[in-house]
DNA sequence: TACCGATATGTTTATATTTGCATATTGAAA
DNA sequence: TTTCAATATGCAAATATAAACATATCGGTA
């Protein structure tokens, strides 16, 4: 397996990456985008989020903006103004979608566990 | 399901990649390099691989050069001169590792069919 | 030995993504 | 009513990635 000695793979891993997207391929939630959503969830803003993630406030505003626009309805709701300035928190619609991801997400790290394990394993002998 | 009336999801797809690269996130090698390599074996070149996939003969072979740097092993075997100008075939070893990441594949897309039903199922009720 | 077409590679140009910047708006609290 | 920090958004600058271009090399075969 990856990682393992005395294999000509050692040096090599394997990765993936899903996502929902439209028919025209637009991008709408990732993994990363899963991440800023919790962090969004736990912050309470996008501005917070952003900065953790090391991404651009204005990504993550545009990136937002254009999901919501394909999905048809709001992942989070927005407040500007007041002492904080504003705070961003997510919807029941937004809740419900993150978390089916995240199990899906489980669900995938289960199945490539699997199958990577076998593909190192027929490599290498 | 993805697709189907009455969800607000419909728009909505599940996709996903996977590929193998180094601790440092160099790409190796991924389902349309795999392309690549079928057609270079199919083809005998470079070049012939490069133009049916509409990618750049520069781009192609600078990226089997890098995966062969950090697999170290060659994937393909090339000779320039001759007649044709040169061929361009696969390695045992390359044929070990693509053949083997072929199988990945298929199992991947097993897999995944099964927990994106699953997925848009938990969506859409 | 001249020719042809593929490999080999540096360099420049084009395209796509992100970031960065500027500026406006908002509204609770001091 | 002034203040403050987040949202909102257009636009320019910076990065990253790939394509295009330009040559050089190579070696069977005509």
């Amino acid at each position: 397996m990856a990682g393992s000695k005395g294999s000509k793979y050692f040096n090599v891993f394997l990765n993936y990456k899903f996502w929902l997207n439209t028919k025209t391929g637009d991008e709408i939630l990732d993994k990363s985008m899963l991440q800023i959503f919790k962090d969004i969830e736990k912050e309470g803003s996008i501005q917070a989020a952003a900065d953790k993630n090391n991404v651009s406030y204005r990504k993550v505003w545009g990136d937002i903006k254009k999901a919501e626009e394909i999905l048809n309805f709001s992942i989070v709701e927005k407040k500007r103004g007041g002492k904080d300035g504003g705070a961003t928190t997510l919807t029941t619609d937004g809740e419900n979608m993150l978390s089916a991801f995240a199990e899906l997400e489980k669900e995938f790290n289960k199945a490539i566990y699997k199958t990577a394990k076998k593909f190192f394993h027929s490599l290498n002998g």
